[in-house]
DNA sequence: AATTGAAGCTAAAAGGATTTATCAAAAATA
DNA sequence: TATTTTTGATAAATCCTTTTAGCTTCAATT
């Protein structure tokens, strides 16, 4: 078995010339290189015939690039992130590139390992949802001349690439939308206890929406223990049962939504009749859902589209000078029976 | 920027000893080489202080491995595939793999061409759910000596590692359930139009439960454009109409549920009082959907750590001989209020 | 005839590791 | 004392490319 890979000497040696034709041969390097047209249609086809192909490692050995982006997200099984995983994949391959995804667990001790491990595979690129605690590991990586993007959250304290979505106007308006559409008088947010930027700009968008009016707002924070430990139903339901009086209720992620269409299934609380109800992060199950639920959905193709755009301007040798693209981009609001005036 | 990175000849000459007993202490090696404790100890430390670690890549050429395994799978950003991912993720990282994604769309082309890039990026091993058509490129990997594991579905035709699941004694189970505890009499079975071997099992043990019955049954296999085209709501919807007497659903994998679901929702069709349901592949949403709906859960963490033990057994240098393992794991099927009589 | 220039191709270094074969000095044996 | 063994370390080949610097040969110029 495995019949050892032809390489370029054996090229050479097979045709009787150097290496170093072959290898301006196999660059395109021909012309520039003159070496003549007879030859170089010589090799071309013989290397057509064998169908060789270089290897890329000593490729990526010899340039010091080795063609591989790192895309590391809190958690690879959540929809959000397998679903732009799919999508920049196509446009990595596209470039050459290859993807090797890891998962964070938002543990800031396991990014670090990760991207240490990493550093040492002479990976090119690293697209990030970045764990707390994470300045100088990143900015380690920019010193380094890696590329870098952040994404679904950032670091206020880097200068660097990130494409991230307009929360905070979001929440503004569709909390704007539970007052003005929806009437709601008594709205309670619902969010994970974490410093997140995302979070808490979803959080500033939906106070700022509340404050300038008569609205009366719970916040509740979820414990970060205890949705590791799927116990945020739980902790959820015990909110909803101290607080009967909300008419309205804002999740700040999908998965939180989950949890809280359960603990209001189990009060018997009738979305929309007695509740209305918005989510952050738009899935396929809100539609599906009986009432529908109303949410605000992000552009994954154009984040991803961004993502890969971002990145790839980074790993350009011939552009130079700034390369740092800060990307936000909008997000578009469902409207459906969660938050309508039931009729 | 980019201080360069200080290798194994940097060491060498700092302390003023030769390439090759750096390397004999690396790979820890000293003892057998008769290395003298004094001098290990002295480049350990060293090692330790300036924080050395070696290129993977440069050990990659040289070795021929490259501990990179591709994990190959119809969609990436289907929930199955993104549990598989994260569960494997770890088991790889501890052995010191990494893993690179990709998705086929089931396409052989696309599979095909996959395959041939990573190929020539010399990684070790593949985990894949084949495409229809891949027979070849698959005993071609074998036969270069690549690690090559199969899941989710196989290929009868090549004796190699796989890890599927019961899929047939599930759906006969299920359907005895449907039957027995549900009382239909008239089951419907949609599934899709493809020759992938765990659809056909599936089938082929929902026909078996319902042969030997006096039950009837029909057959809907929902053609591939109207999936691709995200027309299969529509084309179920279709079916539905065409079929008012059926009082028993079963769908045989989760996205085609989620279609049905809404189409009968759409016809206002009562689920559980008027009509049946269980699926194949459990889901989060089953539990959440009202009424819950019952569905056979495959054994996710089982399928990961079987898939990454098969596959380390055959990248196991030390270990020779027979390296497949063909693994067939347990369903578990959660009868929730959809398939239960109605009270 | 001597010099210059271009055309066409190649030797060899570099990139960072592993490993085989070898060597010098010290210790053990005859 | 002469010879063999052991100890401790290393030179150099190898993995497969890319790329710099250089080497012929032949034609053109002075």
């Amino acid at each position: 078995m495995a019949k050892k890979k032809t390489s370029i000497k054996d090229i050479a040696k097979a045709l009787g010339i150097s290496i170093t034709t072959v290898s301006f041969i196999l660059n395109g390097k021909a012309r520039e290189k003159r070496i003549s047209e007879e030859l170089t249609k010589k090799v071309e086809a013989y290397i057509q015939q064998i169908g060789y192909k270089p290897s890329h490692l000593a490729q990526s050995l010899r340039l010091g690039k080795s063609k591989v982006i790192v895309f590391m997200v809190e958690d690879i099984s959540n929809n959000f992130f397998a679903s732009i995983a799919r999508l920049i994949e196509e446009k990595a391959y596209k470039n050459g590139y290859k993807i090797i995804y890891c998962s964070t667990d938002n543990q800031p001790e396991k990014a670090k390992e990760l991207i240490a491990t990493f550093k040492m595979r002479n990976v090119d690129g690293f697209i990030i949802t970045p764990t707390p605690d994470l300045e100088s590991t990143i900015l380690e990586l920019l010193d380094e001349g890696l590329a870098v993007v952040l994404f679904d959250r950032w670091i206020p304290e880097i200068d660097c690439s990130y494409v991230v979505v307009e929360n905070e106007i979001s929440a503004f308006e569709a909390t704007k939308h539970l007052i003005q559409q929806g009437g709601c008088k008594n709205i309670g947010f619902i969010t994970v206890e974490s410093n997140q930027t995302q979070m808490l700009e979803r959080l500033k968008g939906f106070l700022k929406a509340v404050e300038g009016s008569d609205v009366e707002h719970t916040i509740f924070k979820v414990k970060f223990h205890a949705i590791a430990e799927q116990e945020a139903s739980k902790s959820i339901l015990e909110f909803f049962k101290s607080h009967d009086k909300l008419d309205g209720i804002f999740f700040s992620t999908n998965y939180l939504a989950f949890e809280g269409l359960q603990a209001l299934s189990r009060l018997k609380k009738k979305i929309q009749k007695e509740i209305k109800v918005v989510s952050f992060d738009d899935h396929y199950f809100f539609n599906l859902y009986q009432p529908q639920i109303s949410a605000i959905e992000q552009p994954l193709e154009l984040i991803a589209e961004k993502l890969m755009e971002s990145i790839l301007l980074q790993l350009d040798e011939s552009n130079q000078g700034r390369k740092f693209q800060q990307i936000t981009l909008p997000n578009m609001l469902h409207v459906r029976q969660s938050s309508e005036i039931s009729d």
